[in-house]
DNA sequence: CACAGAATTTAAAACGTTTTCGATGCATCG
DNA sequence: CGATGCATCGAAAACGTTTTAAATTCTGTG
């Protein structure tokens, strides 16, 4: 039982705030176990008998010992990091910090930690995932927003690297998802429209270039067909065009001649521009015209009630993510790693 | 110039990903030096020749060498890390990403990381400060929302760990912060009202345990008092108070005798219920009453232009914040590591 | 031309893990 | 009683970097 070997207070000197941190060495000497022993028995090792796999967690637990990442990562070449790509168009309604909400919930009892890789370049953030990739920076990524072929997704193909999108691709080669059924709450949206005796409905779509326009629009188009109603697209229009411009769009078109009365709108902010246009010309919702939105947040049908809303709930869209992300980690194969969020018809729970 | 020397192989076969990434040994073998003075040269330290730091930069940049972030923060028990602490109050109105993407920003020619720790906890996030500071998790931390005698704020000072937050503290020993000038914002708003010439100004404030809403209310009477004129402040609300809280509120006070027709909102969301709560009644922005609001988007002018706005440049906060974090780490003194950004009167360029 | 001293380079240890390969003790079996 | 198997445990190497201490080369000088 030698107690005091060397000085061994150079580091504490140097750092004070590594000073006492425990480490397997602690353990082992507090126990008389040796250093790989600790470490299997913290690891659970099938090797290791009961007794001292108990008297090893007992002391770890006392002492407060928490393994040193560094370390872990340098020997098993594994981050325990997951890393979001955070997009530039994000910036509105929480939609990054509910995502991310649901994530570190996710992630809230593994090892694993989040961390942000915002987008500075051009429109896709090919770059960041490549660097992401070829450096090790992370086990597993995710990222929103996808087009039908993503070279996001592509080059996450390509080398076998763990990723999970929020958004479908096109792709041939499954990957793990979580999307939102844009199809059926476009579908769903119209079709209210049309019940409550709308005439003539139109739809603001998402940007072209993204996979959930062309869900928008079928869904939109299927419930149009079904009633064989009027409808219009605005095709100088999308969801990421600045309110006012949505907003003067709408106050325009409806002085118009064969305007549309009913609004699907996949956005609070998308809703609130068109109820403002609409309202700058005199017509009042729930009398001229109607709304069905799509809300991510309760911000918008606590302040217009008459907005019809039908919820997307980001936090649990973020909380799949990082289950089927853990699973890909895991190894598990891709085929059921997949999330279809059904649109909601009340606030989710949060 | 031996060039195969062992299999070297096996981890290859094993973690395909990590496999030939280019570490200081490699650049010594192509280079003919010895790790340390690859390590050195790259490190630009003084003792190293310009000629063989020139080839060493060379090689590295050819191979596309990056450190191994594991094994330097192991070594030198700097994590190269920087740690956000998200408030769950941050969920609306991308105020959590605007300050990312400014953070981000700050960080990006520096080897440091973004982490987000989310607030699982009760209200204030102490035990994750704690966690993070025991165990080495980050260099410094960031976080928003301080109280005047913060926990969190004296626990780090304390320990004399880095950190920058968003927003004052009333401590006796100074810390590094940003901070908008509430003070100036309430002022400002309330004096554009009475110069509109409204009798009776009122003004909703932060929850009453925030540092910033005691800069609110003084600014606000501050203007009140220079004016002479009637004010009340609603005592059931809050900026953190649901928006049909707030809606309701307005509508129903508005029917009552000697209803205040100025407005001072420190929030989009506040200024929008209010407008709602006040044209459920028939009252209209412009007419029977104005609204001087905060705005940390563009949202709600490009909605609403008739209310007065003020803004507040999160971003901008943000990529101060990082900046003074970056400053403390480096170990300067706290003295000056202070910003106040004034109030802007035009939308911030990104 | 030897040599001090500066200038430059290097070998080796260390950071805290995980993992490979053995070692040890002990009961069982031929 | 020696060999065998099994259940536990341990010594040492390795991950890639930084750093300490020492070795080597280079310079000018006496």
């Amino acid at each position: 039982m030698s107690r005091i070997e060397k000085p061994a207070d150079s580091e504490t000197a140097r750092n004070p705030l590594r000073a006492g941190k425990p480490t397997l060495k602690t353990i082992a000497e507090l126990t008389g176990f040796a250093i790989t022993t600790v470490s299997r028995a913290l690891g659970n090792a099938p090797q290791i008998s009961e007794s001292t796999r108990r008297r090893v967690h007992e002391v770890a637990a006392e002492i407060g010992y928490l393994p040193d990442r560094a370390a872990q990562r340098l020997k098993t070449g594994r981050t325990n990091v997951i890393s979001v790509l955070l997009d530039p168009h994000e910036e509105i309604l929480g939609f990054g910090t509910s995502i991310m909400h649901g994530l570190a919930r996710a992630l809230q009892a593994t090892p694993y930690h989040l961390i942000v890789t915002p987008n500075f370049l051009d429109g896709s953030n090919v770059d960041a995932v490549n660097y992401i990739i070829r450096n090790g920076m992370a086990d597993g990524l995710i990222f929103s927003r996808t087009e039908p072929f993503d070279p996001r997704v592509r080059l996450l193909l390509e080398n076998g690297f763990p990723f999970v999108t929020h958004g479908r691709t096109e792709f041939s080669t499954p990957h793990a998802f979580v999307d939102y059924d844009n199809f059926a709450f476009a579908y769903e949206a119209t079709k209210r429209l049309i019940v409550k005796g709308r005439r003539k409905v139109t739809i603001i779509l998402p940007p072209k270039r993204l996979t959930f326009c062309q869900h928008m629009l079928h869904g939109f188009m299927t419930a149009v067909r079904e009633a064989g109603v009027a409808y219009e697209i605005p095709e100088a229009l999308d969801l990421d065009s600045p309110a006012d411009m949505i907003r003067d769009y709408m106050r325009r078109r409806s002085t118009e001649p064969d305007a549309p009365d009913g609004y699907t709108c996949p956005g609070e902010v998308s809703a609130l521009a068109t109820i403002t246009g609409m309202s700058d010309n005199g017509l009042s919702l729930g009398v001229e015209y109607d709304i069905v939105a799509k809300q991510t947040s309760r911000l918008l049908s606590q302040i217009q009630p008459k907005v019809e809303t039908i919820y997307e709930d980001l936090k649990a869209a973020g909380e799949g993510m990082g289950s089927l992300l853990l699973q890909r980690i895991a190894g598990e194969p891709v085929e059921g790693l997949t999330i279809l969020q059904s649109p909601q018809f009340s606030f989710p729970t949060p």
